[in-house]
DNA sequence: GGGTATGCGGAACAGTTATTCCACTTCTGC
DNA sequence: GCAGAAGTGGAATAACTGTTCCGCATACCC
């Protein structure tokens, strides 16, 4: 049973699919910050019109990004059954670089856990929003951890690299392509080249100080990092 | 002659050091998006006098960090200097990366240009506290290029990377690092060690796609990513 | 065509935060 | 001690943004 877009009147159907369309665009460009009176100016509608289609903000932004967030879900599990491991890990990262450099709004949303730059995280309950991102990264982790164990079995990826590190190195390399980005956009492919050239087995490899994050240890951070509304009383 | 510091009344003066420190700590924990009535607070006195010691938020969040932005230009230059150029190298990020981990506030000030956080950026001009952190990274850069060049010529450093490179480096390590951190406190040794072996020479080495940027790029992409206020009329 | 459910725009509301203002205190020099 | 300059608290203000509401318009079905 198809939801019940079908029932939409044609006009409203054409309006939501502006909508969507435009929020995309102004997200891209401005990030998650911008006013929904600016999605609602560029889409040519009304704030009334936004509400009536979406319940509030996050859940526009969650029908905006939906796609996507699947598309990086079947990046991953494309990368982790490809010929050459080594290589589709580099392109794994290559192509999340890209993503980012290329939408603010995309950028901010993934990296939100990890960077705050947002307000919402409400009061730690999961909106349906956040539960969509943890799913997706549930799911990237997962094909991550395959892909790292053939491309180590390749000899392409040293053997202390676990999968919540190359999420850091991600998360890492996405928050800066974006901004520089601006300056030269493809400049994040030296970042990656330095940084996935360190990832190769050689003989004189440093030694691991610490043990890598646990998934469990990763998420908690992630959401944590949002906690707000909390001030000692003196 | 002295700030008029000294003719301060006791009482203010004490205040002020207790804003400073307070704020220090509110900022620290909750970062630049605490609110002056969070700082007052915690400092015990009213939001009126923030604003007679500091004309605005900017201002008190300049006070609060010029020492520390000091200290980071003073690192980067007896790091140039030091006998030990690859050794210093690793330790100039990881001095910063600590830095980052252990204060948000910090953390979103020097990061702002490169993920703008925030909301402040104004028209774009150039406020003391935006002027303050374009003069530290300037100084920094400059101490950098030469320990880059020492870092080469004793063969701890691949040849191509550029000051610009590390600066982005650092600042992807730095963003992730925070966050991380709460995870498991020196979490980002990990990071750090991947990328920094991926920084020395080695034979096969994966050729530089690109050029790096240049000062002038980096630095007008970081003034110019706080960039807003401006929708395409439909 | 006409009646009605559906959809629309945007003014009004509520909550948040930087900043201002001023009646009231507190220190300081004598 | 005391006059008055210096300092203080916190209510009021202004600006911004997500969300609600409702009188009016439009498409759909007959």
């Amino acid at each position: 049973m198809p939801p019940q877009t079908t029932r939409l009147r044609r006009d409203a159907r054409e309006n939501r699919e502006r909508v969507l369309l435009e929020a995309a665009a102004v997200f891209a460009e401005h990030g998650l910050t911008a006013t929904l009176a600016d999605v609602a100016k560029a889409a040519g509608v009304g704030v009334g019109t936004l509400y009536r289609r979406f319940p509030d903000k996050d859940e526009l932004i969650l029908a905006v990004y939906q796609a996507r967030m699947d598309a990086a879900v079947t990046l991953a599990e494309r990368s982790s059954g490809a010929a050459d491991p080594g290589t589709a890990f580099r392109e794994f990262i290559e192509h999340g670089a890209h993503d980012f450099a290329t939408d603010r709004g995309f950028r901010e949303l993934v990296l939100g856990g990890l960077t705050d730059a947002l307000g919402w995280s409400r009061s730690g309950a999961a909106t349906s929003l956040s539960a969509a991102i943890d799913r997706m990264n549930t799911a990237v982790s997962g094909h991550l951890a395959v892909l790292l164990e053939r491309a180590k079995a390749a000899g392409a990826l040293r053997e202390d690299v676990a999968p919540t590190d190359v999420q850091l190195i991600n998360a890492a390399v996405q928050s800066v392509a974006g901004v520089a980005g601006l300056a030269r956009p493809g400049i994040h492919h030296r970042l990656i080249i330095m940084i996935v050239d360190g990832l190769r087995p050689r003989d004189d490899s440093s030694p691991m100080p610490v043990a890598p994050l646990t998934e469990e240890e990763l998420s908690r951070a992630v959401r944590n990092s949002a906690r707000d509304r909390d001030m000692p009383p003196h």
